[in-house]
DNA sequence: CAAGAATTATGAACCC
DNA sequence: GGGTTCATAATTCTTG
């Protein structure tokens, strides 16, 4: 460690500074484990949708669909509701 | 497109039908679980970095620390990427 | 709620409908306006790739030439902000 | 240059070098200009959506409803057919 | 037209 | 808790 002399160095100062070194490491270690697996993950979902695709599926509407059952249906509704509100506004049909 | 909604399809579009919403039913069950799983493992990230934060570590600097890391590889792909192809642009090889 | 749909709307409704309506016309308008210009804007850009490539550019080179001399500047302040939340992490300010 | 020495230089590698030299220049510059404008317009669109979002509207229904006014009307419809088709293959109301 | 990069939009997190 | 920045998702554009 650059401050500390081999004769000088406390035992504290040691100790803590290796000790967080250690837990820095280790904390940077498993945050990249985790983020490559959800990387891997990210992989298959994108693969699943290349097969909808291939199948003829709309890919645009599933995404759509997915996101809309992530949501309360109440919630849904309303933003369906608003929607067509804002369309009359306009004057769109 | 994907599948027929006339419910005085024939049995042959019927079961076209089914066999379509199947087909959808499987895809939009395996992203949703994928999905789950993803979202679980974000969830382990934020609390090992809750737990960096305990610990006295400054979330920013790790995240950027973690993000250049991540970056690294890249850029040095990117430069030597880039001189390949300056050499080509001025015709040196 | 930004305005009133119901057609038996009293007076007060019906003109707080109407001037929500004509702002929302409004907005949506400008954007489309400035949205215009930014196609064409685009459009511009895209025949300027086009020449240089006519007069032997690789375009690719050009692009990413262009992109390093906008990330250049904040690189720089991203490397000193760092360097700065390092200081503090390490309390040595 | 780096491939030529003084007194070999034709008079013609040093004019192409330098046409293109001034060429390469006008066009990252023409490039750089249109860019800037068009950030220019980004900040502006902004705005509105901050003004929008003031007076009360609901940001992200404007945009969908922008979106679908830039698509015709058929593609429109036809989205929403085919959203409604998934949504009852899969049981969703 | 499919793959990949780049831009844009949405959603989450943090600070005040 | 509101608003602003940061991170992720999604669409669009480009290139092979």
């Amino acid at each position: 460690m650059a401050f500390d002399t081999a004769d000088q160095a406390t035992a504290d100062h040691a100790t803590t500074g290796n000790i967080a070194a250690d837990r820095l490491k280790s904390i940077v270690e498993r945050i990249e484990r985790l983020e490559e697996e959800r990387k891997a993950l990210a992989s298959d979902i994108k693969d699943i949708y290349s097969e909808a695709k291939s199948a003829g599926f709309d890919v645009k509407v599933l995404r759509q669909l997915i996101r809309m059952r992530k949501q309360e249906p109440a919630e849904v509704e309303e933003q369906e509701m608003l929607i067509d509100v804002y369309r009359r506004a306009l004057g769109m049909a």
